[in-house]
DNA sequence: GTGAAAGCGCTAACAC
DNA sequence: GTGTTAGCGCTTTCAC
């Protein structure tokens, strides 16, 4: 497909000026005097010129675009962790190019080959899990990168919350509530936020030896949440008082599934998210959940990034953002 | 910021080759001997060279790339057209630049400006309306260019539903279960999609003389049908035994707003919805809906624009993909 | 203040 | 088969 608009050329003989000038007059990177200026807008106009972004770059070393790498644009987490980032983006004028991995650690190299190959200045990246490899090649490039909601090895800069006490706040209320027996859902355990999490439940059951707790790791969706809980119900029978989930899309599949077995939430078996999606204050019961502010962990890492490309920035940083403990109906 | 990394002069020299030679090997256009071919995939990987895509694209009058303009990614709705958009792409290199509208004209202004600069073979366009002007704008670049889920003044190609049949549809299967009384949610008045589904409602209260009919337009969100529900019946009451609404997310917001009422849903006001989007299943009640093929709705459209951007296709088309009505618990 | 010309990284004629 | 070279659209010296 051959793009068919005027370019600089074409502008500059219609108005019968340098091309030197039609630059100077669109990057207003020196005067021009007013009657060369009027005469060349006007052409530009006329010829319905738009500059080209990608040429431009070339010839600076710059692509005005940054690429995100994130599991899956449909969990509304990652989806608004996104509108905070491209919020902070347009500001600069900087395209924005995303790329879903589903938690694939294949798909997750081709996505940031893509980027690489688009060149784009700088990286926002929330992995599918520790991947060494991918975290080395992404050094080596040297392209400024923020990771977002994860830590990764440690090697890059990060904006997330405390996973691990995040989830002790959540524990402790419960078992403050007279909770005793926990079924721990957690997400996968090659990501860090996900072994934080679990982290943080183990470490409980380790601290106070009167309770009791069964811990599985899974997929960050509703139907492992669902599966997993209809299973052990199925199985085992409601053996514990708490389902403590690690995110909110599984608590909604732990919910339904008990609901499935005709177990009552909050008043059989209280169940505890982590998130606070948009969701979770509307679902029945309204869900008791760890508010991550994800809009703004998307923003903050955009800014971030955005000093790093420009320079003003240069030595590695770890942004702990605050939560909150949020309670709701799902929990007694 | 400049970029560190290798480029193909530094490779050829180090491989004691052309820079054709290299080019050759990388985009296997012509042969090149094993040796040769060889020794310069070798000094690449040493090099850590990746090949500018943006480069590549200018000889070539080709960017790879596609814009894909939307209200908001947020949307459940919306996230899933756009993987369906993304999943076809990927297949054929594409990267996929999204710019979010938020239903606001001047921002899908600078949307389609940034797209353009960028020099996107493609659009697939979810627009915040009716913008005529834009439409003429778009047209004058001669990109190609599929208007998703809406058809605007019918000046591009789209792929959608039939709104209009669907919508009535679901009013006559809500007649057909006794309710004569409708209160209907729509969308904003300037979106073809959203002002198809009203006419169907108004069409339907034409037609049928004994039934009763309030209807209005608002966003396409959560607030606004709740908000709207809930003055409605402060105001005036349960004038009604039926809420039908223009989107899921309006559904939602009624239901709760029926609720803090304490209007039962379904045994005193039955309400639907318009999607099907993935809460349409989970939330209590569970959502009487129009389920529309949403991720089929992007992957066909960008499955539509590759052909445009490939020239084997050329003349418009309006695909009109099935819909299907999905009773659930929130209808009597 | 403005123009001429070189060059960003790459590909595609064209030579040999 | 492989190398040389022009040029994609733009910016940026360097003259004048």
């Amino acid at each position: 497909m051959i793009l068919v608009n005027a370019n600089i050329k074409e502008v500059a003989k219609k108005a019968k000026v340098s091309t030197a000038t039609v630059s100077r007059v669109i990057s207003k990177s020196a005067y021009v005097s007013d009657d060369l200026r009027e005469r060349v807008l006007r052409t530009i106009k006329l010829l319905n010129y738009i500059p080209d972004c990608n040429a431009r770059g070339l010839r600076q070393s710059k692509t005005f675009t940054v690429g995100m790498v994130l599991p899956d644009i449909c969990n509304p987490h990652f989806s608004l962790m996104f509108r905070g980032a491209q919020f902070e983006f347009e500001k600069h004028n900087i395209g924005l190019l995303m790329a879903n991995t589903d938690e694939n650690s294949e798909k997750e190299i081709k996505a940031v080959n893509m980027l690489f190959s688009k060149k784009v200045e700088g990286l926002l990246f929330t992995g599918a899990g520790y991947n060494e490899k991918l975290e080395k090649k992404i050094l080596k490039t040297n392209i400024p990168t923020v990771f977002l909601g994860r830590k990764g090895k440690g090697n890059f800069s990060s904006v997330s919350i405390n996973n691990y006490e995040s989830m002790k706040i959540m524990i402790k209320k419960l078992y403050n509530t007279s909770h005793r027996g926990f079924y721990y859902l957690g997400g996968p355990y090659t990501i860090s936020s996900s072994i934080k999490r679990m982290n943080a439940v183990k470490d409980f059951a380790k601290e106070y030896k009167n309770v009791s707790l069964f811990a599985t790791n899974g997929e960050f969706t509703y139907d492992s949440g669902f599966n997993r809980t209809k299973k052990f119900l199925e199985e085992k029978g409601v053996l514990f008082d708490a389902i403590v989930c690690a995110n909110d899309l599984i608590a909604f599949g732990a919910i339904d599934a008990c609901r499935s077995m005709n177990i009552n939430v909050p008043e059989d078996v209280s169940v505890t998210g982590f998130d606070d999606c948009f969701l979770a204050s509307h679902f029945v019961p309204s869900l008791t959940t760890i508010k991550q502010p994800t809009y703004e962990i998307g923003r903050r890492g955009a800014e971030l990034l955005v000093e790093y490309i420009d320079g003003k920035r240069k030595r590695k940083i770890h942004i702990i953002l605050p939560s909150e403990l949020v309670i709701r109906d799902s929990s007694k």
